[in-house]
DNA sequence: AGCCTTTGACCAGCG
DNA sequence: TCGCTGGTCAAAGGC
């Protein structure tokens, strides 16, 4: 069997995304069913463990896709950018300084910096840090703006982490998000719930993770409904309130009516 | 009050 | 040198 680089990481995200959409399964096939005109709430629900599913499996692929040997990620630069793009979906590139002098002669790009990578998906996510908003410039020949955005705790604690969101199509007319990354956060800030590491800084991940001064990446959602959604669907599940957290995986299972390690067996 | 986004102006790289 | 365009700044206004 092959193996790549932090195996065990894409392991453990692979097996958790597919975890959160098996409930998500199950809460998507019995809401109408037993909740009827509540099927609204139950959306609200559901669109955390779909995100956080997203996640995973993104992050999974941008490690998987860092462990590729260089000639294949520049392949897939340049399919990218000429528009043969295969990545309707999720997609994730790593882009070194060489690669990055590639991009700077065909594209436009001006300034090299020396940290940064890429990751292309199909829609924006909450990558657990900060950001604040410098910027918006429209790029031609797209018919979207491009989004600056730079750490919040830049001036309090000198971080340079910066984000650039590119919104464009591909030939299928989809639309997806480049989302460039300059920079390491040296911030305290929260720790991506599934940030697309290069190879180089997969390690320092881990290091926050096990020294705890960030959130660990957690099985559970990393943000929830509003207390007052969650106190409805409560209300109807007797679900309460646990060291003034919401037990949300008991939520789920009383709401979907059983585990969803078992959804596969009524489902198919 | 403090933090955010928006947006026009300005700077700088590139052809 | 000049024009185009990407990247950044900073004022203004909103929440």
């Amino acid at each position: 069997m092959a193996s790549f680089p932090n195996q065990d990481i894409v392991i453990r995200e692979v097996g958790k995304a597919y975890d959160q959409i098996k409930k998500l399964q199950a809460l998507l096939q019995f809401k109408s069913r037993k909740f009827g005109e509540d099927a609204l709430c139950m959306h609200e629900l559901a669109q955390p463990l779909f995100q956080e599913a997203l996640q995973g499996l993104n992050h999974s692929l941008c490690i998987m896709k860092s462990g590729m040997c260089k000639m294949e990620v520049k392949q897939e630069i340049m399919a990218t950018e000429s528009g043969a793009s295969g990545c309707a979906t999720l997609d994730g590139v790593l882009l070194n300084d060489s690669d990055q002098k590639i991009a700077s002669k065909r594209g436009k790009r001006r300034r090299t910096e020396n940290n940064s990578w890429t990751c292309t998906t199909t829609m924006p996510y909450d990558d657990g840090y900060q950001w604040r908003k410098y910027g918006d410039k429209k790029i031609s020949g797209t018919n979207f703006s491009r989004s600056y955005f730079r750490c919040t705790f830049k001036e309090e604690q000198g971080c340079l982490a910066k984000k650039l969101v590119q919104e464009t199509t591909n030939k299928d007319q989809t639309n997806f998000f480049h989302v460039t990354y300059t920079n390491e956060h040296t911030c305290n800030s929260q720790i991506p719930v599934s940030p697309p590491v290069p190879v180089s800084q997969s390690d320092v991940y881990e290091q926050k993770t096990q020294r705890g001064n960030c959130m660990a990446p957690n099985y559970l959602p990393s943000y929830l409904p509003d207390n007052s959604l969650m106190e409805a669907l409560s209300s109807r599940c007797g679900t309460v309130q646990r060291s003034g957290e919401w037990d949300f995986e008991t939520l789920i299972m009383e709401l979907v009516g059983f585990d969803s390690s078992d959804a596969h067996l009524l489902l198919t």
